[in-house]
DNA sequence: ATGAAAGCGCTAACAA
DNA sequence: TTGTTAGCGCTTTCAT
């Protein structure tokens, strides 16, 4: 049997017209006559034909692929930012594709792979400053960064208003009375970490509450790195009568840890994370946490990237999207869920 | 400024050679005099040139290009099918993209995208039977199901012994003394739930406990189904003293289930689930479960597609991955961790 | 060891 | 409205 498949010429033998109108008809062109139009269609569905992406890429000088990178696939934060690239692309006949690099010389490479060769027309590309990553990221094509604004003023972004949700999750504390908070942050190298830490210590000011960096505790996203956190306090024997992780996995880790300790919570330790991921709810106590909408921010960054490739807009963005708090029980005995 | 980048002719022009031995150059190929490949290699250094994959892929009827999919990306298991697919491809010079499509009507434009457009050269399925996605996929392509066995029997896959991790892990509740245990199964159209019923069947009858479909329960995955779950035993005044859940989120919602009814786990109810995700350890208590090494699933996948791509190999594979009791103390007061 | 010619499947001008 | 001619950037013959 001959594997190859049908080609725009082959449609246009057996169609009886030229290369050309087979063209138009597949790119909807105007100026076919309805009849010729039929003919072709039939048989293209007769020959069971179909474009060659590669083949229109290369004509057209514009591959129509977009991506978007990260660090890894399993963080439920990034997936979720891809599957909302995914659906927005989709509907302005782009395609998406993600790939994930968890170091700095395989994200090099992937960009290589992505833009150096000319395999896609625009990037997201998820946490920028997680590590030297950013260093790769090639200034002079389209781009969205999510997760944090650019260093350079020329960038898009859309992230979450991270100063703003770490002031709302720290009032949210301080209202219920409590003035010893601690702090689980993210990587600090990461604006995010930086922005939400910024947060914290505005509410604490407004409050009149003195910051005190002993309370603050770097990790690393991880649950376990929430846990020593808590753990690290304890050994120092001050716990704090609450902690603001700066997400959910971390708040998870604080959860379990005290756990271990018979530290009962709410009553004795208060915790708040930021995601609200779907397992937030299941954690025991239930996990008081700042919900974003995370697909969104994936659409948002889509839209933009078009946008920039479209040059409908010539003008920089910062996107920046609040979050809403969802109380449970690991704040308040009478939490909901 | 001439935003066009160097072509292989560019550079061949600079070096003073013919385009074909920069061709030559960047394929690694031999036959060329080494004082020419300097000479080439400087050119492209200095042009910045890097070569156009989009063309490559023109010229060469190929794509280097594999692809995972599947239903989403926040999925845990599944991402980490793609990321262990990802590294494998990487360290074969090819480039593994992922994308997701949710239900069947995506799912079939994805296909379509990546297979009938010819942007790759083989596909990894994910869980391939989760509903009539199957039907879109095509047979005479090279492809890797991932999470089943092929029904059609020419089609290689890799999954967890599903039928075996699940008599592991009802075992392990016998051996502790269990009689009275439930089962909490994925949607039934997957293999994957049927089998995993299977391997409880079988560890039941060895044991001589008869089987009774009244204490089956059909889940979707979700830690939300597993609480329905055990709500509804509850609820029917007749709870069980153990709960095979066939993944670790809806074990994860048995647990919450219990908590909410002051049912203590593990005196009253033991609890045993199957993946270990990382936050399998930070439930409350503890999540015992079926460990599986997920990345390794991507990786022997890419490896077999990359097999059946090369001609390497011609015969129907289907490997079968075991999994590894890991118990903590949702079945035992002192269990690990 | 190197170069010239042809062609991958399509789109973009231009002509008829 | 339709067809003809080029050409996208590269690889693959086949010469030299």
């Amino acid at each position: 049997m001959t594997n190859s498949r049908p080609t725009i010429r082959d449609v246009a033998r057996q169609a009886g017209v030229s290369h050309q109108t087979v063209s138009r008809v597949i790119n909807g062109n105007e100026g076919v006559l309805p009849t010729t139009r039929a003919l072709v269609e039939a048989a293209i569905e007769q020959m069971g034909y179909r474009p060659n992406a590669i083949a229109r890429s290369m004509a057209r000088g514009q591959t129509r692929t977009l991506a978007c990178i990260s660090q890894n696939m399993t963080d439920y934060t990034f997936a979720s930012v891809i599957e909302g690239a995914e659906v927005e692309a989709r509907q302005h006949d782009y395609f998406m594709l993600s790939s994930s690099a968890s170091d700095p010389d395989s994200f090099r490479a992937l960009v290589d792979e992505l833009v150096g060769h000319r395999r896609v027309d625009g990037l997201i590309v998820i946490n920028p400053y997680s590590d030297e990553r950013f260093e790769y990221i090639p200034k002079n094509f389209p781009l969205v960064f999510v997760g944090a604004s650019a260093h350079e003023k020329n960038i898009c972004s859309v992230s979450l208003d991270d100063e703003k949700v770490a002031y709302e999750a720290t009032h949210h504390l301080i209202s219920l009375g409590h003035t010893s908070i601690a702090l689980v942050t993210g990587p600090m190298e990461e604006d995010c970490s930086q922005d939400r830490t910024e947060g914290y210590r505005r509410a604490l000011n407004e409050a009149k509450i003195e910051f005190d960096e002993t309370m603050v505790i770097e990790g690393d996203w991880s649950a376990t790195s929430g846990q020593s956190a808590l753990l690290s306090f304890i050994e120092q024997g001050r716990v704090p009568t609450a902690v603001f992780a700066q997400n959910d996995r971390m708040a998870m880790g604080v959860l379990r840890a005290a756990r271990d300790a018979n530290i009962k919570v709410p009553s004795q330790l208060a915790v708040i994370g930021v995601d609200d991921m779907p397992l937030s709810s299941y954690f025991d106590p239930p996990l008081t946490t700042m919900r974003q909408d995370i697909p969104r921010i994936g659409q948002e960054a889509t839209r933009m990237l078009l946008d920039i490739i479209k040059k409908k807009t010539t003008d920089v963005r910062d996107l920046k999207l609040s979050a809403q708090l969802v109380i449970r029980q690991s704040t308040s005995e009478k939490g909901g869920d």
